[in-house]
DNA sequence: AGCACGCCGACT
DNA sequence: GTCGGCGTGCTC
């Protein structure tokens, strides 16, 4: 007889284990990779087959046999790759295989997706047009088939022809019917011409360096260092090339759909066998595209993160664009980190890595420095266009002065002499809505969510909203604490900019880019495109803002707030306040038209606000890793989050002090390497629908160890803990 | 995760 | 006496 091992597609953490179902006859075909669906308990759920063996017809098992029902897809849905990525990924993020399996399917579930199919119409035979003299409908379509050599089902129609035409033609045996499947993609119409230009000194080096490992067809990992506009998105064009010349496949990743475009018709104009992925595509389309890309018919994926989730095979080459992005990560589990898992990809590919970015996390840099990755410096913008002037405004002084709105009288001159000039402006503020805190000026009382407990936003529709969970509420008008009607709306979001903008420069067409004004389905692109034909003079929003676009006519770039994130605990905060003024201002300028940046902030001497607007990455590393060494931090350690989980608050607290406890006892203590166990502290989400959480935070040298612990103690296997390895953030 | 089984409180 | 609360344990 014939068993299976099954991955059952439950999320339940405590499902660890394969299960052994017993194949039919009618299924003798399945091997390893094919989604079925099984008996499992009481219920029917999927699973996918892992591996595929005969048994003697007599062996007994400790269970029940069960046998698989049926399968789910026409064609095996996982490729022996995808199966080993997935135990990897399962081993090093410690969670159940079914989970990371889910990674590389379209939907949470295997379900059988329609696959669409269109009817091929094709001569047969030898016709004499002498017998259709009077079927004129028949003639014409036999007429068009001998020109055209087929016809398509949709096209049936816009030639007229019915479809009993059609019919009758086939009875006779004239035509031939063929079934095609099609393969939907939304993409397909993007389109540009490849530019002329030369490439740079330092873009040609980069390359020649890169070639040599390509050609080895080894793993090596490299930083790809470069500042805006350095023509990091040619260096990738030209290694694709390089990669596709030697037969093998290129995977390029970039952090969010907003980028996709840009990057998307970029290499359409070089290469024709393209597909995106991102998780915003139809279930329907995901489908088809995987389907393009196991039958083979792809050589460049471009994606987000789910773009490591594919059957491409023989991989030579992954790009982490903006590597140090932190979109990233994804916040559910599985809690993977993209440039982690590209790298081990690369790895089982024997492929070549190469990370860019002008603004590198300073874990990646720190491995540079190291030698672990190879650097690539790409110091000046392609046609020299020089960096912009960069002033920094203090609204302290501003609020001494007397100016109390958004825009501080420096922005404001430079935006209406922009305009004036017939250019172009975008504006960061990295915090959407109205006021981004409702207080109680009595009694220090914050409107908070009642589901996660962070502080909700106040919008211009009337609503407060949490950011966190989309939860909707009313304003309070009399406190709810004190009874109060002190109810004051603090801090600024883009919609109040967007009041201040209208009120003083009346005449601007400024245009919102939020979560909020792109919320439809590639709306970031209409609200870019119309900027990009310059239908707005001013784009003003979040970081969505600052990212992966370039409008020619842009000449001016303000930055509110800047330093808004620095308040924030997070060791992380100066670093992403860097990286975000840096991509901000490289907005800015061309040759003709040199940029100029307006960085407006209360704390001007945070080295992150000084070194940012002095665009000078070299020094804002130096000066924050000495930092990051002295309170044992990443590049220095990695982390690992651990959330403890209860509806009883004690118990919770004391659970998570269990497990420092037995941390310090087996790890601290008998490790060769440092390693740190810190709280447990109340979690950022203190309380989320009525469950306490409190956070454990490991700062470790030896991650394995830590792992190892986990797995000691079945940690990994409950349901009111979770793990998150290599956290965004520490609570 | 689900679903069943099992052991204690308030109802026709 | 039974209906149903959710704690515990298992699923090939």
């Amino acid at each position: 007889m014939i068993i299976a091992e099954v991955c059952v597609n439950v999320t339940a953490n405590n499902i660890v284990q394969n299960y052994t179902y017993l194949v039919p006859e009618r299924l003798k075909f399945l091997s390893l990779g094919w989604r079925v669906s099984i008996p499992f308990g009481q219920r029917t759920t999927d699973g996918f087959v892992i591996s595929v063996r005969e048994v003697d017809d007599n062996k007994i098992f400790p269970f029940e046999l069960k046998e698989i029902y049926d399968v789910i897809d026409d064609e095996a849905w996982f490729t022996p790759k995808m199966i080993s990525e997935a135990q990897w990924l399962a081993e090093f993020y410690l969670c159940p295989l079914s989970q990371t399996m889910g990674l590389f399917m379209p939907g949470r579930h295997g379900k059988k997706i329609e696959t669409r199919i269109e009817k091929i119409y094709k001569l047969a035979g030898v016709y004499d047009a002498g017998n259709f003299e009077r079927a004129k409908a028949k003639l014409r379509f036999l007429k068009i088939l001998e020109k055209r050599g087929e016809l398509r089902t949709f096209e049936l129609a816009e030639n007229k022809i019915p479809s009993s035409a059609v019919k009758s033609l086939i009875d006779l045996g004239l035509v031939e019917v063929e079934e095609r499947r099609v393969l939907r993609d939304s993409y397909s119409k993007i389109r540009a011409v490849p530019k002329s230009f030369e490439l740079t000194v330092e873009q040609v080096a980069a390359i020649k360096t890169v070639e040599k490992f390509l050609l080895a067809r080894k793993f090596q990992g490299f930083l790809l260092y470069g500042v805006t506009s350095s023509g990091k998105t040619q260096v990738y064009i030209e290694l694709a090339k390089i990669t596709r010349r030697l037969g093998r496949r290129v995977i390029i990743l970039v952090p969010e759909i907003a980028l996709t475009g840009q990057i998307v018709s970029n290499f359409r104009a070089y290469f024709s066998d393209v597909a995106v992925l991102h998780s915003r595509l139809s279930l329907a389309e995901r489908s088809d595209t995987f389907h393009k890309i196991r039958n083979g018919n792809v050589g460049i994926v471009i994606g987000a993160r789910s773009g490591l989730f594919t059957p491409v095979d023989n991989v030579g080459l992954i790009v982490v664009d903006e590597e140090q992005d932190y979109s990233y990560k994804q916040e559910n589990a599985p809690r993977y980190h993209a440039r982690i898992v590209a790298e081990q990809f690369a790895k089982f590919h024997d492929a070549t890595i190469v990370f860019g970015s002008a603004t590198p996390s300073l874990e990646t840099f720190y491995r540079a420095q190291q030698g672990e990755l190879i650097l690539l410096k790409m110091p000046q913008r392609v046609l020299n266009n020089p960096l912009p002037k960069v002033e920094c405004v203090d609204m302290r002084g501003e609020l001494r002065s007397g100016n109390r709105e958004v825009l501080s009288r420096d922005l404001y001159r430079l935006l209406k002499k922009t305009l004036a000039e017939g250019n172009q402006a975008i504006i960061l503020l990295n915090r959407r809505g109205w006021s981004t805190i409702v207080m109680c000026r009595s009694c220090g009382f914050v409107c908070v969510c009642p589901d996660c407990g962070l502080p909700m936003t106040y919008h211009a529709d009337g609503h407060l909203l949490c950011h966190h969970c989309e939860i909707e509420a009313i304003p309070p008008e009399i406190c709810p604490a004190c009874g109060s009607k002190h109810i004051k709306f603090l801090g600024t979001g883009t919609e109040k900019l967007e009041r201040a903008l209208r009120k003083f420069l009346p005449d601007a067409r400024a245009i919102r880019l939020d979560r909020d004004s792109a919320r439809e389905r590639f709306g970031h692109k209409k609200i870019l495109d119309a900027f990009a034909k310059h239908e707005a003079d001013i784009l003003f929003g979040t970081q969505m803002v600052a990212k992966g676009h370039d409008i020619s006519n842009v000449t001016t770039v303000g930055i509110l707030n800047a330093d808004a994130s620095l308040s924030f605990s997070d060791f992380r905060a100066a670093e992403l306040c860097f990286a975000l003024i840096t991509q901000a201002a490289g907005r800015a300028g061309r040759a003709d038209l040199p940029g100029k940046v307006i960085v407006q902030a209360y704390n001007v001497n945070a080295p992150a606000i000084k070194f940012g607007c002095a665009q000078d990455y070299d020094k804002f590393y130096a000066s924050e890793l000495p930092q990051r060494e002295e309170i044992f931090f990443p590049p220095f350690c990695r982390l690992v989050k651990l959330i403890v989980m209860s509806k009883d608050e004690a118990k919770a607290k004391s659970f998570a002090k269990e497990i420092v406890k037995a941390f310090k006892a087996e790890v601290v203590k008998n490790s060769a390497t440092r390693q740190e166990i810190l709280g447990p502290i109340k979690a950022a989400i203190a309380n989320l629908r009525g469950v306490f959480r409190f956070a454990v935070l490991i700062k470790t040298q030896d991650l394995s160890a830590v792992r190892n612990f986990l797995r000691v103690h079945e940690l990994h296997k409950r349901t009111d803990i979770y793990i998150d390895i290599d956290p965004a953030t520490t609570d």
